[in-house]
DNA sequence: GACTTATATAATAAAACGATTATATAATCA
DNA sequence: TGATTATATAATCGTTTTATTATATAAGTC
C-alpha cells in the first residue's frame, strides 16, 4: 500500500503544529500512541482541572487528530487512524521519550478505567 | 552512515514545535530550504515589519534551527546543517507547499541580494 | 570622520492562548 | 424520578506571543 503524501499550505501546517506543540497536548498525543484513555484517566495525569483536558481534547478532535467514543459514563479517546498526516504525526511522536509510565502509575493506583 | 535518534522530552519537543509553528518562521524555514537569505530579502518578502523579522531569526537562531553569515553590510541565513533535529525538521518542511515564488518574486523585482 | 545602509535591541501595546470557576448536559443507578 | 458521576461549555482572567515604534550598533561610502 503507498501512501499518498499531499502538501499542506502554511497555514494548515502552522495550525497543526501548534495544535500539537502545547506540552499538555503532546503529552496525551504520545500517552494515546500507545492507550486509548477515557477523561479521567486524563484528568488523573495532569495537574490541571477537568474542564482544561475537556477543552484540549476538543482541541484535538476539532483538529482531526483524535477520536472520541462513549462507553457508557466514559468517553474514551484515541488516535484518528484515518488523520490524513498521521505518518508526519508519528514521526514527531516516535522523536518524543515515551510516557506509558503515566498509564502505569493508574493502574498502579488503581485509576486506570477499563470497562469491558 | 547512521542517523543517531534520541528522544526529546515533551517540553523539549514542544519548544522546537512552538518555534516552527510561527507561519512567518515556518514560511522562512521552507524558504532556507533552498536558499540562503539575507534579512532584507526577508523584509522584502513579507508584510511585517523589519524588527519583527529580526526577531523571527533570533528566535531561529536561538533555537540552533538556522546559522547566521555577515558578508558586508549584509546577514545571511541559512538552515543549521548540524541541527540535531534536522532530519524531523526536514519532514515537516517536505510536507509544506513549496514558498520558493517568494524568491522568484524577489529576483523579478530585482531585489534579490546577491554579494558573490 | 560624517553619512548611509543593514540589522539588532528595547519598550510597549494588541492579540492569542491556556487556565480557572461556575454551570450545563448526558448517562447510569437506586 | 431524583441523585450521582462523567464530561462539556461559557465566561473570565493572567500569561505568552507577536507586532509596532523608537533607538542603537556595525559596516561600508564619500
Amino acid at each position: 500500500m503507498q501512501t499518498i503524501h499531499h502538501h499542506l499550505s502554511i497555514d494548515h501546517m502552522s495550525q497543526l503544529l501548534k495544535l500539537i506543540s502545547d506540552p499538555t497536548r503532546l503529552t496525551m498525543l504520545k500517552v494515546m500512541q500507545s492507550f486509548e484513555c477515557c477523561v479521567c484517566e486524563f484528568v488523573e495525569m495532569f495537574d490541571i482541572s477537568q474542564p482544561a483536558i475537556s477543552q484540549h481534547l476538543k482541541k484535538l478532535k476539532d483538529g482531526g487528530i483524535v477520536q472520541e467514543k462513549r462507553n457508557g459514563h466514559w468517553i474514551f479517546y484515541s488516535l484518528n487512524p484515518n488523520y490524513p498526516h498521521a505518518e508526519m504525526l508519528e514521526t514527531v511522536l516516535d522523536a518524543v521519550v515515551e510516557q506509558s509510565g503515566r498509564i502505569e502509575e493508574l493502574t498502579k493506583n488503581g485509576l486506570r478505567v477499563s470497562c469491558n
